[in-house]
DNA sequence: TTGTAAGCGTTATCAG
DNA sequence: CTGATAACGCTTACAA
């Protein structure tokens, strides 16, 4: 900072062009109907003023912000620790530098409830992205009541059916992998389940169900896990000791496949000779485990542009879909 | 979205509490001076109608957003990928939730430098932070001109001695890494600098240089290296190529050392019976490495609350100091 | 301590 | 197609 910068304003740029104020708006603001004349001689005075428009008058008067939030209901550290934000928060940055609104993040454990209340309803925005990846909180779907908001990721434990989610396709996803593994003339099959707390996780297990149900083989063999790789060994072994032979398995995520690999090989047990493996996630587990595991590619950071849109959407009054599913990839690799 | 929610104005709020509009504005502006009755009966009728005041016209009235930007030079990626970031952003966040402030975060590669310019200048936020890690831009620079702002990390290849800079003491804590070599009795001294486009680089190499020369040491031994591991393993073998012998190096980044290590191992020399190493970065390479490294750490988290803190007097008009430094922390491990 | 009243810089309505 | 003129919701001297 330097100078004390004197802003020129609308009505300066008027003076300027000789002409109105409203000419200058229209002009600004892109309106089809003035006097190309009259857009040059404003465009020239804007230019010569260096005149930007006050934000702040224009949202009073306009009751648009032009701007979206976009809410990690998660600490700061997990923030940057979690790869799927590093791929979501790309896509709706990425959408929305195509259309004329900003972004505002806000992270959730450095604003109270209040005060991200209190923020996101005094007009900051003009609407909310909520990216509910782990936690989910009854008050963001209150929230929805009273501000244009879209759910990335399907919130658990409210029934909302009113709210927007743009999610990936978790059940399709599960299922696709698990037909492969009856494609691969494999019968008997076991799941290592996410947390049952939370959608994706439910969903998936659903997806696993819902194939073996329409196949008529039995869908025993379930255990849980956290996504890591740590609990997907704990996981597996429980699985082992019961000591029921199978001879295909569905991890519900790259790392707990990865996880769960590693005891195999620990056993001696071969990948895909003696139990073929399919999972979800086409991260560096998938990539450099050894078979290279046959998954299911998340369209992450589309989502992410998806949200953006359909949140602008709904902003613009669309009648818009309350849920998006986003379709996923598979991906053969050695795993099967 | 659902009920169109009729807002309640400050004007409602001061037709139900009984008092004038500036009263209520007193009251939720915490002036001093208001009656207890008058404020109990305001945040009643708040509480009340659940009024939330407009901050587009609060600023429009007040000339002030309470809104600062956070600039990221980079694209998505980086910013995800770069642990600095990962350090310094909660940094930011933590002291601003501390304050009324709120934080926007600009990332550069979404914004083209027009958009950028426009939304800076738009009376969108009161000030801006510039975290330049990695690339300078004299647009930020010029940015300064019009608006209060902030650099965390020194821009280089621009004279601007009006900016205001929060940055890391890197050339004292290349002092005294090296000052660590000596006093374990190194006479020889090597050092492999990172990228002299970069300010923290040639601050290093700057201070790494400033010891040898008080003590009338020879300073020829420099090689140079981007920040990797595998630059720092290229660098070391030139280092070797000279055969030149030295008993000393300093590395200007674990990651560097890292690479150097390997090369050493490979080589079958000893650390730090022959060779002993120092440098900066107390991050995994640091700790993880065997032997683990002697190194200097950086106030990073710190930093961020720092560049905030300084922002915020600067929007108050304080006069502050222009270039503010962070110490560093020796940490004494077992490479020397 | 409290109220009055004049803006803050745009947009929007409505004539012309 | 253009120009008055009234909002938009709040802050802030200035008076009382």
């Amino acid at each position: 900072m330097a100078t004390p910068a004197p802003t020129p304003t609308l009505e300066m740029v008027a003076a300027l062009a000789g002409v109105s104020r409203s000419t200058v708006s229209r002009v600004v603001n892109a309106s089809p109907s003035v006097t190309p004349a009259a857009v040059a001689a404003v465009n020239a005075a804007i230019e010569q003023l260096g005149y930007v428009p006050n934000q702040a008058a224009r949202s009073l008067a306009s009751h648009r912000t032009r701007t979206i939030a976009l809410v990690i209901p998660e600490n700061t550290a997990r923030f940057f620790a979690d790869p799927y934000y590093a791929a979501v928060v790309p896509g709706v940055a990425q959408y929305l530098s195509t259309t004329e609104y900003s972004l505002t993040l806000l992270i959730a454990s450095e604003h109270d409830e209040d005060k991200m209340r209190r923020y996101l309803l005094s007009g900051n925005v003009d609407g909310a992205l909520i990216l509910s990846h782990h936690n989910n909180d009854r008050f963001y779907v209150q929230l929805a009541h009273s501000l244009p908001v879209v759910f990335g990721g399907r919130p658990t434990g409210f029934d909302a059916p009113d709210i927007h989610i743009v999610d990936i396709d978790n059940k399709a996803a599960a299922a696709t992998a698990t037909r492969v593994l009856l494609e691969h003339g494999r019968r008997r099959l076991a799941t290592i389940a996410g947390p049952q707390t939370i959608a994706s996780a439910i969903d998936r297990l659903g997806g696993w169900r819902e194939i073996l149900a329409a196949e008529g083989i039995q869908d025993d063999l379930v255990e849980y896990a956290d996504w890591s790789a740590a609990s997907g060994a704990d996981a597996m072994r429980s699985l082992l000791a019961r000591g029921v032979d199978f001879d295909g398995l569905f991890a519900a995520s790259a790392q707990i496949a990865f996880g769960a690999l590693g005891v195999l090989h620990e056993r001696g047990l071969d990948v895909p000779g003696q139990i073929a493996i399919t999972t979800i996630d086409n991260d560096q587990y998938a990539q450099t485990s050894s078979p290279a595991l046959t998954t299911i590619e998340q369209p992450t950071t589309t989502q992410g542009s998806m949200i953006a849109e359909t949140l602008l959407r709904l902003i613009d009054g669309e009648e818009i879909d309350h849920l998006t599913l986003m379709p996923t990839t598979l991906i053969e690799r050695e795993s099967v």
